[in-house]
RNA sequence: CGGGGCGUGGCGCAGCAUGGUUUAGCGCGCUUGCCUUGGGAGCAAGAGGUCGCUGGUUCAAAUCCAGUCGCCCCGACCA
């Protein structure tokens, strides 16, 4: 038997675990140690185990054939890529040191790839050179290695991991548009197959620009991303993304009446409002920021954060940090702590909030000073902008409601990339007129490995995990009570065999383990299905059915156990 | 990279402040036998650790000191 398609846990490579190993922290990473689904072998790098393999394959072949569906087509690319690659896409100097770099025995440098829009650009370029060729969407599913600062939660932030990565070649806008739009669809299904709650939330797209990027979020208390979407309407985007309703001014106060008062020591908002007695969002705070554009400063209501990947936007700035404390000091003449916008020189950006504001009170760019009783009048700025990290209770810039906030762990995102790196390295075809022109990319990421974790963080209890019918290792288990009694063995087998010939994903637990032993491998593994066999029911030619997501089982005749099995597999299989 | 913590049989831990009664211990797991079989049983007998590594202090180090490696957790990245 060995050697073959083992489908007997006599025979499984199965080392489930009683006790949680210390390592997990978050739920997923415990289930999927203690069933037997994966190992460690060193930070961030992880051994697929046999069963948890067979979820990782279901995710992938779910992925394929949503992808084939879509008219994409499946290659297989190489890990190892040369430094000329990414000198050219202007990637090797960006990426930083998540990109894990090495010498070959020839001196020659190269990097384990974190993603392929290299690779596959130089791929199409050399290839395609007519519109008659596009469009054109290639994919692959391999393993990825990302050096990422801080591995966690086992598979779900790993270093080495596998990522189905794609990648749209189109002749223009609308072309991508429409490509960019079918994998968005083919995602849906993706998700949706995997028995996911899951959202898709508008994202930002930084540097390469365009409008279109999404994150496929799914909803779970422990994932690393916030998630902001309307109570009203459909808008949903992640922090760093989205955006406020802007709100009409209605102050007409101009100033002219601020006064400095004293504010020994006070530096941090907290204390300054609590010295002066008023709240926060009273107060205005400057941030001087350092940029390649020179120093700005940024104001935003006291009891706000500013969001730096909407001013790095709306300013086009390829850097962005806090200045130092000697810059302040240059610029304001005041410590960091006391800035204020009254009598600066450098440039002012403000957050819209600000429009509101009336009698506020700001730094005084000196030691020990604040001004009060200041207005809008009393200095200028550039203008307004929508330029705080967006809260619960923010409005909805799409219509009336109110944001709220919830967490979602990234299983994929989809960006258009535009010509970033068709023109970086020179991808171009011939249209209809014979003109040379850049061809207009897109990429679509899906984390396949943490698809099934985030599938496990969404779905489990107390007993382990509930994977659906789709992605679990299999879809039924056939459990003998007590494998010494021939009776049982006898149905059991029967049954195995028989739903295994109807192409049922079938386990038979043909160990001889104590019952409770099976019973809690089962849960553990989480099953969707199970027909436990054993010497009490089969006195009544009973055996009993169970659902992973029922707490009691039916009984039913033996004989009719497989039409049943088949009528649950066809209920809740699914596609 | 900064802050915190941990490395002791396969897993989870105790022992370490106050070095020597410890032949390094416990639970789970593992092996063999008996027994048991509808929710991680019971009895008995076993196997398995140069206490992460290197160096130092000492008559003596799991225990003290230094260094080093690995891992985990909290903050800056991404699928």
């Amino acid at each position: 038997m060995r050697g073959g398609y083992t489908m007997l846990f006599s025979q499984m490579f199965m080392p489930t675990m009683k006790e949680d190993p210390k390592e997990a922290e978050v739920l997923s990473h415990r289930l999927m140690l203690r069933a037997g689904f994966i190992r460690k072998l060193a930070s961030g790098i992880y051994t697929w185990l046999p069963l948890g393999l067979r979820s990782l394959r279901k995710v992938e072949n779910i992925v394929r054939e949503e992808m084939n569906k879509k008219g994409a087509q499946e290659l297989l690319m190489p890990a190892v890529q040369p430094k000329e690659l990414w000198v050219e896409s202007g990637r090797w100097e960006f990426y930083g040191k998540e990109l894990l770099r090495f010498k070959d025995r020839g001196d020659h440098e190269h990097c384990l790839a974190p993603t392929h829009e290299e690779v596959v650009t130089d791929l199409v370029r050399r290839e395609v050179r007519s519109y008659r060729e596009l469009p054109l969407i290639l994919y692959q599913i391999q393993t990825k290695f990302r050096d990422e600062i801080r591995p966690r939660f086992g598979v779900m932030r790993s270093r080495e991991f596998i990522m189905k990565d794609g990648y749209s070649f189109d002749a223009d806008e609308a072309g991508a548009e429409k490509s960019y739009m079918a994998m968005h669809d083919a995602y849906e299904q993706i998700f949706r197959r995997c028995g996911l709650r899951f959202r898709a939330v508008e994202a930002d797209t930084g540097q390469i620009g365009g409008s279109f990027s999404h994150e496929f979020m799914v909803l779970a208390e422990t994932g690393e991303d916030i998630i902001i979407s309307c109570n009203n309407c459909g808008y949903a985007a992640n922090l760093e993304r989205a955006e406020v309703r802007a709100v009409a001014r209605s102050i007409t106060n101009k100033g002219g009446s601020y006064r400095k008062v004293e504010t020994p020591g006070k530096k941090k908002v907290e204390d300054v409002a609590s010295f002066l007695g008023i709240e926060p969002s009273k107060l205005i705070k400057t941030l001087l920021y350092a940029t390649d554009k020179g120093t700005i400063g940024v104001l935003v209501a006291g009891d706000r954060e500013v969001n730096e990947t909407k001013l790095k936007n709306l300013l086009s700035l390829e850097f962005l940090t806090l200045a130092d404390e000697a810059t302040i000091e240059q610029v304001t003449g005041g410590p960091l702590g006391f800035s204020g916008p009254v009598g600066l020189s450098i440039p002012l950006y403000a957050d819209r909030d600000v429009l509101c504001m009336e009698d506020f009170v700001v730094g005084g760019n000196q030691r020990d000073v604040h001004i009060i009783d200041v207005n809008l009048g009393d200095f200028s700025v550039r203008d307004f902008y929508d330029l705080k990290v967006a809260c619960v209770g923010d409005g909805c810039p799409r219509c009336d409601g109110f944001h709220n906030a919830t967490r979602g762990i990234e299983v994929g995102h989809i960006f258009k990339l535009g010509t970033k790196y068709s023109k970086s390295m020179n991808a171009t075809f011939l249209d209809q007129e014979g003109k040379e022109k850049h061809m207009v990319m897109g990429c679509y990421g899906i984390g396949i490995g943490r698809t099934v974790a985030a599938a496990i963080e969404q779905n489990n209890d107390q007993f382990g995990m509930m994977l659906p019918f789709s992605i679990a290792p299999f879809e039924v288990e056939v459990l003998p009570v007590n494998t010494s009694h021939a009776e049982s063995m006898e149905v059991a087998d029967t049954i195995y065999k028989g739903l295994l010939a109807k192409g049922i994903d079938t386990v038979l637990d043909d160990r001889n383990e104590r019952p409770g032993v099976k019973f809690k491998d089962c849960d553990l593994i989480g099953m969707p299905l199970r027909v436990a066999v054993g010497e009490r029911g089969l006195k009544e030619g009973m055996v009993d059915i169970k659902l992973r997501t029922e707490t009691e089982p039916v009984r039913i005749g033996r004989d009719e156990a497989i039409g049943r099995v088949l009528e649950y597999v066809a209920k809740f299989r699914g596609f």
